[in-house]
DNA sequence: TTGTATGCGTTATCAA
DNA sequence: TTGATAACGCATACAA
């Protein structure tokens, strides 16, 4: 009852150790009766086949990597989600790896993960967005490689982002309707590759407008809430902003509690839009206005480029954009809205 | 530069497989020169063990794998990056399935564990609190088992849950004394472990007050926001609820969708508790009152607890309960709490 | 300290 | 249609 593998199944059956496992495999040829008389032996042992054994043999792992920034956050839960999907329905297992955006973890994760250990990897960079050739390693040993979101421009693997430009140009405008005139971005890192590229679309959507780019208002934020909380104080006591692009969720938030802090009304005071996957956006007070990225797709559609990879010989180069959308709310628009409908 | 393994370092270096492939092992006995001429040839040519044929060999993957009814979920991203963080300290590789809140899925994904794919299950289940006797096969395959805030009674492993029964006594008890007469318990389902017990403590508070318990109040909601929706929009219109307790956290953010469409107010008309893993709770319209678990301690625990299994002989059988905090806001105060701090 | 030989559980090739 | 055998890459018992 302890250990059933096919050598046991087979004594037990009085067959050899091949014909129980071509019960097993698709192909084979094998008598239907014995096959039947296996897998219900089989079934009654509760027998899996090693999937060790199985790899060893096979060299193919049915498990892929996902490895990402971090974990608790909602957009890349959502993506996460999408990609688990995706796999679980072509019977593949998922790994997970978070770096806590620390990019020695990201390459420490990638080199484990050389030895055959999967058969592709799904990842959203921790690094900045230049010089990964190490990256080209993976393609050697013929892994594949796709990136989601935040990306490395000097690798040449399929790619899944959304119109960070776009969407970045068109809430500054949108901003710029509603009257602000000084309009400060928040960034985490503007070598990474979405902080570089949002902060472009703020840059142009001013110049568009005629308004003068003031460094001081690009707002350098870290991932810490406390040293962001000062940050941004100090930032909203000095510059005294009447609007805010934050590049991502988590400095909206900052700023929802400095705001509240100080006593600084939005949107009578400031105006805030941000990038964010906050589902209840709607709820806050006030409601944000946001540029809602489709998480779940990402994350599908990455699972989608890295499948084609792994079961095409012709390599898979496509960089998929998908559109972001802008939802303006109370937090920008002054307007209280009505929540209607089911969320 | 294609394949590398034990064989070719050997070669290349001319030595035994045997002794390139102690270099790598801790123990065993082996000259330190040549060690570090394998290591840096190792380094040079980017070897990494095979990991399938290394746990083919020893019996041992390094891995475990999480179980989790949903991914999308704040409650269950923290708690999984708890498990994450003890795992990748131990050196071990993470595994990720998700339910969906569908019990087959659970039972496909611990079948096909059973063939030594990890070393150890950390879940949180999904189906009814009762006849699991199938895990215990994965006791006979020496495969510990933890289980984390979903838990199965009848099930003898560890497990790490929240003082739920007290949490949700006081929460009542705390909507009582804020004057409510008749509080609504929303709950998914009443089988399920955790629903059952913040039943059981909503029940007995109300007991206590000698408020009688009318089983109008305990509102069946699903999975599904829609749902939810029509479910509570009826509830509320017909039973004319002055306080909420929510069982879990999606239950309270569809209440507040429904609310603000009804145009019952909070907390005028309806004050509202939840248990909810929200970390910006107090940034709500209003800020949303909550029973708060602490997500990322049960990860790690309930990691630990696997890790205790993993190393000793002797059986783990703890069950650990943490505490959750109740942090009382406008939603049930009416209190207008001036959100300082940094968050 | 190093090398030889064997087996982990599976699958593929070949022969029967 | 089935069986014997070798090999996947690695780690250990044992011999040298």
């Amino acid at each position: 009852m302890d250990r059933v593998d096919i050598k046991r199944l087979a004594e037990k059956l009085n067959l050899s150790t091949s014909t129980v496992s071509r019960a097993f495999r698709g192909n084979s040829d094998i008598n239907p009766e014995t096959k039947a008389r296996i897998l219900s032996m089989a079934k009654e042992f509760n027998y899996q086949p090693n999937h060790y054994a199985s790899n060893l043999r096979e060299k193919k792992s049915k498990t892929i990597a996902i490895i990402v920034p971090e974990l608790a956050n909602n957009f890349f839960s959502q993506a996460i989600h999408g990609i688990e999907r995706v796999a679980r329905d072509k019977g593949y297992h998922t790994l997970i790896y978070v770096t806590d955006d620390e990019y020695q973890k990201e390459v420490a994760f990638i080199d484990k993960l050389y030895n055959g250990r999967v058969d592709g990897i799904i990842m959203s960079a921790s690094g900045e967005a230049n010089d990964h050739q190490y990256l080209n390693r993976l393609g050697n040993k013929h892994i594949p490689l796709v990136f989601f979101d935040r990306v490395y421009d000097d690798i040449n693997v399929p790619k899944v982002t959304t119109d960070d430009y776009e969407s970045s140009f068109a809430a500054t405008r949108h901003l710029i309707e509603v009257g602000c005139k000084k309009i400060a971005f928040l960034v985490v890192n503007k070598s990474l590759s979405i902080g570089n590229v949002r902060m472009q679309g703020y840059h142009d959507a001013l110049k568009d407008a005629g308004i003068p780019y003031n460094t001081h208002l690009v707002i350098d934020c870290s991932n810490d809430y406390d040293e962001n909380f000062d940050i941004l104080s100090k930032a909203l006591n000095e510059q005294h902003p009447d609007g805010i692009l934050a590049s991502v969720e988590r400095l909206a938030i900052s700023s929802y509690y400095v705001c509240h802090n100080l006593g600084i009304r939005i949107p009578d005071d400031i105006k805030i839009v941000s990038f964010s996957s906050l589902e209840i956006a709607s709820l806050l007070n006030p409601a944000l206005s946001t540029i809602t990225q489709p998480a779940f797709d990402l994350g599908t559609n990455a699972a989608e480029l890295l499948f084609r990879a792994l079961e095409s010989d012709a390599p898979v180069n496509d960089h998929l954009v998908l559109s972001s959308k802008l939802i303006p709310r109370t937090s920008s628009t002054g307007v209280k809205t009505h929540i209607g409908g089911k969320g």
